[in-house]
DNA sequence: TTACAAACCAAGCGCTTGCTTGGTATTGTC
DNA sequence: GACAATACCAAGCAAGCGCTTGGTTTGTAA
């Protein structure tokens, strides 16, 4: 499946919204500004504006402003967490899934879902508490799938340390490129982004 | 030269300041609030409060609010910056020296200094663009002490990877501790988590 | 055409924000 | 003990914030 396939079915199945649709070009637009201003920054003035409807227009989609932070969270988890499925089976080895994994996530970090992949890590603290415990559940879900695989190669003897440990060093890594990987320049590629986390690691 | 020494000279040299006096215990708690609540979040009045003095009796000791900001990171920089130094001095191999700055740059994150060191890397997009510009100059300085260490690594055939990649890789999985270490559980020491590192690049 | 809900606008309320102001203690210096 | 300089307080201003309100337009289906 392709990740537009993937899109697609999460969209008929209403757990993401459609991008062309009125919620979901707010939600990509608010991804936008949350990351470039942040959260606290980003009034619903700003919100509204980007969309072209009048600030109070915005509590009719939804109740208040951190439920439009919550959402760009949730759905951002939910299509992640699927194209990490997908990345996992089309690999053999677990080497390879683990690559899959690191690509896939790099592909999510630095592509088209990458201001709310930004938005996910920088604005944790901005949510309610509750909130937050919704999210975590959701999280759990997607790093299951990548401590499965680590777990797996330290059996095989490939890894030397502790996959959990890993797994979060992993996180900070990857995400952190954001912070400074530009495809355009310096010719560095996500493959070869890709190859160079692999490298670091020896595998 | 140990730990508290730096600071000292650091101190006698106005270079940051005094962890007593009037400024140094606003910068403490300045730290610990916008950790805590976010740059945003964290009201004028928040930061009197927490060193019991009144709102508008902040702005006799900084200009605005962002200074404040500002003095934080320039001050953490400035001391880190010093502690990676010892670090270096007090090694002998590249190996050894990675695993320095390594352990170093652990316990700044995840030790005293660990407030400011997060604020450092969440509060980033919170200071005007002017201040940004002053503070990545002095986090250049910083940065090249890992860089030397990196290259001399790969010349000697012990890292298969790009220096500059691997560092930017290393900012954000060691930053990204602070979300998650707890040393009081699991059992994991600062100089167990540094090994675990190592390990992870098979060094 | 009618009926009705969903989507939106124009206006603004109540509150909080960073910061200013004018004045009063406190401290250090000769 | 005189005199600044420094550190602080009490009060509040102007602006911006999230959100509400009452009413109008638009889309849909019988």
């Amino acid at each position: 499946m392709s990740q537009n396939q993937i899109l697609q079915s999460l969209i008929a199945e209403n757990l993401v919204s459609d991008p062309s649709g009125a919620r979901g070009r707010l939600l990509t637009e608010a991804a936008r500004l949350f990351r470039e201003k942040g959260y606290e920054r980003t009034t619903v003035r700003d919100l509204a504006a980007a969309v072209g409807i009048q600030s109070g227009s915005l509590f009719h989609h939804f109740r208040t402003k951190e439920e439009i932070l919550k959402a760009v969270m949730v759905e951002t988890i939910r299509l992640n967490t699927a194209l990490m499925q997908a990345a996992l089976e089309a690999a053999d080895t677990n080497r390879e899934k683990l690559r899959g994994l690191v690509r896939a996530e790099l592909e999510s970090i630095n592509g088209q879902t990458g201001e709310a992949m930004a938005v996910l890590v920088f604005e944790w603290r901005s949510l309610s508490a509750a909130s937050q415990v919704e999210v975590l559940e959701l999280r759990d879900i997607y790093e299951k799938l990548w401590l499965d695989v680590l777990e797996s190669l330290k059996r095989e003897g490939a890894l030397e340390a502790d996959p959990f440990v890993v797994r979060r060093m992993l996180t900070g890594a990857l995400s952190w490129t954001v912070t400074w990987y530009k495809p355009e320049r310096g010719g560095l590629t996500l493959d070869g982004l890709t190859d160079q986390v692999m490298a670091m690691m020896a595998l």
